[in-house]
DNA sequence: CTTTGCCATGAACGCCCGTTCAGTTATTGA
DNA sequence: TCAATAACTGAACGGGCGTTCATGGCAAAG
């Protein structure tokens, strides 16, 4: 055996440790529970005892219970503006927003119990950790507002109301994780092609 | 003063009684706080606070938590398709989808806690009366997909898949509750005139 | 006025809650 | 091998939970 040393970079573990195992399984479960049974309805035990931990142990990870929610929404909402600032924004308004429609429908998709969590605890937050969040939010649907206020500047959309037209095709997209199914008749694709086409004949496009 | 005589009918009061100002005040009191606080954070004795009364004496109105939750759900659903069963079913599904959209935006407008809890505490339902809730939901979604489909027959409308477009449309809807305030810039009617000119051309028509 | 019985009280039941912390275990670097 | 320390346990804290029930006040009926 060589004398390899120490992988660098950031690594400044101390001695030992697996608290790089224990802290993603707590807020995967967290998750997971939070989504499936609402934020109040889930005990600290209870995601202990699904990590496999006493309840005690979560506290080396999360200051409390509402730093966990916060941190789970908070998370979600810089990975969706990240992911969304990567994928296309170049072209015709049109173009645009069928980029955003299939890229929102699909990202949800994939995180179902993130985008549930996201709309259904916002009122679980403490005043301070909404505002956050609220603040995130409209930054990622400024995004759907650009777009539909650039198109009807150029005529491609004719809209009555871009501010409202943004609030309901937001809600429009966000139904579609109560329903979709991977096992079921439609595949995802199939489902962005039907939601573009109600969003681009809504939009007059 | 003359003898007349006991209003007759279902009457059937028996001694000293004023259950019927605690019975509705008790479910008005809930629906507000299971609408804004959500039903797992709301206990009895704070909603027996809120009525002006002790937590024991909730339990001559209602068997359990649960029920109340049910029973404020179940209520909600009945009045809602009693309500829609009266409004305008007549003329072409044109007529037709612009008399549920405007139904729609303006009847949940008038009760924002109650279609708040009617999507936000169904996890919180028991198994059973979870199926109830669903299947009168069913009922009024069919409402929308007869239209659809007798639209789509017609050639009035030009939809790849109703199914999809019905839960469409409704999340769309729904989504009005989330954002409209009375005291904002637009009155109730622009909201419906706004909404339907989108519904209208989502669909086709 | 007396009886009736609805309606509400308030204490109690056993249980679970979020959180803290002294002490134990396990893993590592030296 | 051993000291250092991260990770975790298990018990405890004060308090709130849903629900039950013996008790009693009080309005109406007879």
């Amino acid at each position: 055996m060589n004398a390899r040393s120490v992988i660098d970079g950031d690594m400044a573990r101390t001695t030992g440790s697996h608290s790089d195992i224990t802290g993603p399984r707590i807020r995967e479960v967290a998750l997971r529970l939070f989504a499936a049974e609402g934020y109040a309805a889930v005990s600290m035990r209870k995601i202990a005892a699904e990590v496999g931990v006493q309840a005690g142990a979560l506290y080396n990870y999360t200051p409390d219970k509402q730093s966990l929610l916060f941190d789970l929404m908070h998370g979600h909402m810089e990975d969706l503006l990240a992911a969304r600032a990567q994928a296309g924004t170049a072209g015709t308004p049109t173009d645009r927003l069928e980029a955003f429609t299939r890229f929102h429908i699909s990202y949800h998709e994939e995180r179902p119990h993130e985008i549930f969590i996201a709309y259904m605890e916002l009122r679980n937050l403490t005043p301070e950790n909404f505002v956050v969040i609220e603040g995130l939010r409209g930054k990622y649907e400024d995004e759907l507002s650009g777009i539909l206020r650039a198109g009807v500047e150029s005529g491609e959309f004719t809209l009555v109301d871009p501010r409202v037209a943004t609030r309901a095709i937001i809600s429009m997209l966000n139904g579609v994780t109560t329903w979709y199914r991977r096992e079921g008749r439609l595949s995802l694709t199939d489902v962005e092609t039907i939601y573009w086409d109600m969003v681009r004949k809504a939009v007059g496009a």
